[in-house]
Parts: structure tokens; sequence; C-alpha cells
DNA sequence: ACGTCAATCCCCGAATGTGGGGAGGTGGCA
DNA sequence: TGCCACCTCCCCACATTCGGGGATTGACGT
């Protein structure tokens, strides 16, 4: 397996060259500070997968990643960074990368992770899955049979309109009802949703998708 | 660490305990054919993972899972299947499942799964993290432009709690602050996003994902 | 004919949030 | 050194929400 590797950390990047080079199977066959030559590297160079860092002078390694995935998709890339923020996490896969592996791996799993992408495997640090599987909780619900609160209809447009940021008094206005008879309403929506605020009834319907 | 188990059929069912129970550390504290009973055996059981069937007569793994994790969420449930179909791995994802592991797994990767869990990562069989990868990668252009409404780091964490429900003197005990500094940051919230109340705030900051 | 339940309205008192100010301390940066 | 952004706390006055009640109407089902 044909190994390339963007990191602009020199101890880093030659540290991965030893490490690499020792694994029967496996060929580093280059090692570069940034991905600006991807086009020239990539053609010369045929790797099967590339070992790509973030934060890089020249050319970001999300960006470098986007291109590199449209031109070659069949190239896994493989994110080796020190950050586990949602935000690079979820912009990397989204580029087209297969993996996303933290720097505090150890060499073992580093390899493993090679092997497992090479395989047809997406590798992930714990955290970054935990982090992905998370999305998907927090994903609107697609077809996932949402629960059942039984608002009735009535109770239902009050918390649309609750969700829209009305006051009580608004939304009396707006459902041509009494103040009073929106209170009510929202008591019964309290009991049924479990919550005690109107924060609470807000990041719960927006999060089940009640709305 | 206990862990519950929930398989149908009766041989996978006996060789997994056999396999668990030979494990230090762990300690199978219950296994059953099905979940109908979850209630009851998690209270008494009190599990800190779960082994779940997906096909399981009387009551689906997945419909179980919603359930469990929305009764108890700090039960780690992972799924446990021969199914890799993209479907049900999303919507046992989404239904708060931690992992979601195949059965054609290693008896020592399985062992790894649940320690992985456990530890707050996320277990996923190779072919089931890249069907997720992929669909990370098949999701419409992520909103890069996030829009910055420069909220400080407080403000920030003020924020996220409210969109947990908390009122403002949960908030200020939260973060041993004053009742009033968290007025403070509110008013600034408000200014910053435009908005003049709660409900409005964690709408906005659910939608546009601030949290 | 009776019970149930959604929909509508009402009161009170207590708790909480909103808008307008002011003000001291810190640390970074020009 | 002085400015500025941030974090922290305070006051007042007013608006709004919350948690208990209770009440009437009409529709629907048995």
């Amino acid at each position: 397996m044909r190994i390339l590797l963007y990191e602009d950390n020199p101890a880093i990047r030659d540290a991965l060259s030893v490490l690499l080079s020792g694994i029967p199977g496996l060929e580093l066959v280059g090692a570069f500070p940034n991905p600006l030559q991807w086009e020239r590297q990539l053609a010369s160079l045929r790797p099967d997968l590339i070992l790509m860092d973030i934060e890089m002078p020249g050319l970001d390694g999300i960006d470098a990643t986007r291109a590199i995935h449209a031109a070659l998709p069949d190239v896994n890339v493989v994110i080796l960074t020190v950050f586990d923020e949602e935000d690079k996490i979820f912009r990397a896969l989204c580029a087209g990368a297969v993996g996303y592996v933290l720097k505090n791996t150890t060499p073992d799993r580093l390899i493993a992770a090679i092997e497992d992408a090479h395989a047809g495997g997406a590798p992930l640090s714990p955290s970054i899955a935990r982090k992905a599987v998370r999305f998907f909780q927090q994903l609107p619900p697609l077809k996932t049979t949402r629960p059942d609160y039984t608002l009735t209809a009535r109770e239902h447009e009050t918390l649309r309109y609750l969700v829209e940021g009305l006051s009580y008094k608004m939304i009396a206005d707006r459902m041509n009802i009494s103040y009073e008879t929106v209170r009510t309403y929202m008591k019964h929506i309290y009991e049924k949703l479990h919550v005690v605020s109107m924060t609470e009834a807000v990041a719960k319907a927006l999060r089940e998708g009640l709305v």
C-alpha cells in the first residue's frame, strides 16, 4: 500500500516517516509540509492513501481533501490532526475524508487505522466517532417514529408559535383567543412534554421535530 | 462494568453470556430474549451498558433503544446485529445507540467495543463507520458560512445552559456567578442575536447550531 | 343519558424575565 | 499610558411566566 503524508511539523513528519517505513506492506511514497503541489505529487507518486494534517501553511488540509476527493475519488484521505472540534470534523468528513484520527493515537492504532481505511473501513478516533454518532442523534427526525405526546391541535399550534419566539400575549392575538387560554394550553404542553419552562419546551420541540 | 444483553437467539445469547462472563472487569447482570420488560429490568439490574439485538419478538431493538435512551440517557446502548443496511444503522443511531457492531465481529473486538463505549467512544464496525462517513459526504453543502455573532466565551456558555432549559438562577449557580451577571450576559446575547426573549434565543441557537 | 375530553375563559400569588441604567476590575494592545 | 473588550456585580421598574385552583360549552362515544 502506497502512502503519502502531508504534515507541516518537521519533527512529526520525520517521526511518522520512520514509523511508516518500518511497517511491512506499507510504502511511504512521499512526505511533504503542505499539499500545494498535490496534483503533480499524486500523479507521480500514485498513493493509495493520504495522511493529511489540517493546519498547514499555504493550503488547508480540508480544502486539499475536498479537491483531491473530487479529482481522485479512489484515493483514501485520512485526516491526522490534534483538533477534535466538531466543526473541523464535520467539514473534513463532508469534504471527503474517509477517516479522522487524532495525533495522540498510539502507533499501532495508527497502523490499524491505515489498514482499516484501506480495507474499506472508516478509521475514527473514539472521541471523534462519538461526536459523529451524536450528530445523528441530534438530527431532525427523518423517518423515525418520533414520540407521540398527544398534543391537541390547538396545543400544537401554540407550541409552534412559541418556537417562533412569540409571547403568550402575541400567541393569544395570533390565535384569536384569550391570554388565559394560551396559558391553559401551555400548562397542558408542559405536562405532556415533561418540561417546566418555555425554553425547555422550545428546545424539546426543535430537537424532536415536533414543529 | 455491568452489562445487560438482549438477544432472542438462545445459542447466540448463551455464547455471548459465556464470553462476557469470562472477562474480568465485566459483569453480565442479565440476558433476555427481548426487551419487553426493560423498564423493570433496568431499574433492578442497573446496567452500565446494553448489548441490543435488532430483530426480536415483541419489541424491536431500535424502538427499545429509543425508549431507554429517553428514559436513561446515561446508559450506553450498543447495537449488536447481523444487519448492515443503512436504514437500520441510521435509525439505530438516531434512536440513541452509541455504537453499532456486527455479529461477525471477533470476540476480542467485541470486548474492545464494549470497553470503547464505556470509555466514551462509539464502537462502529468498519463497514458501519464507512457508511456513516459516507452519509456526511452526501450531506448538502453544510453551512460553512455560519453567521458569527461574536459571542464571548461566557456569553456562549450562558446560551448553552439556556438551551438546556435552565433558568437565570440555575445558570448563575452552574457558572458560579451572580444572577445579575447572567442577566448582563443575556442582555448582550439578545443584542448580538437580535432577539428579545429566551425562546427566540433558544430557537435561534438550535436552528443555527450555535450550541 | 352520561361521562370524557377538547376548547375556551377566569383569578390569585409567587417566581422569573426584560430594559434601562451604573460601576469596578482585569488584561491586552497601541 | 490610555483605551477597549471582557467579566463581574448592583438597582429600579415593569412585563411576563408559572402553578395552583375553577368554570362553561359542545362534540363524541357507549
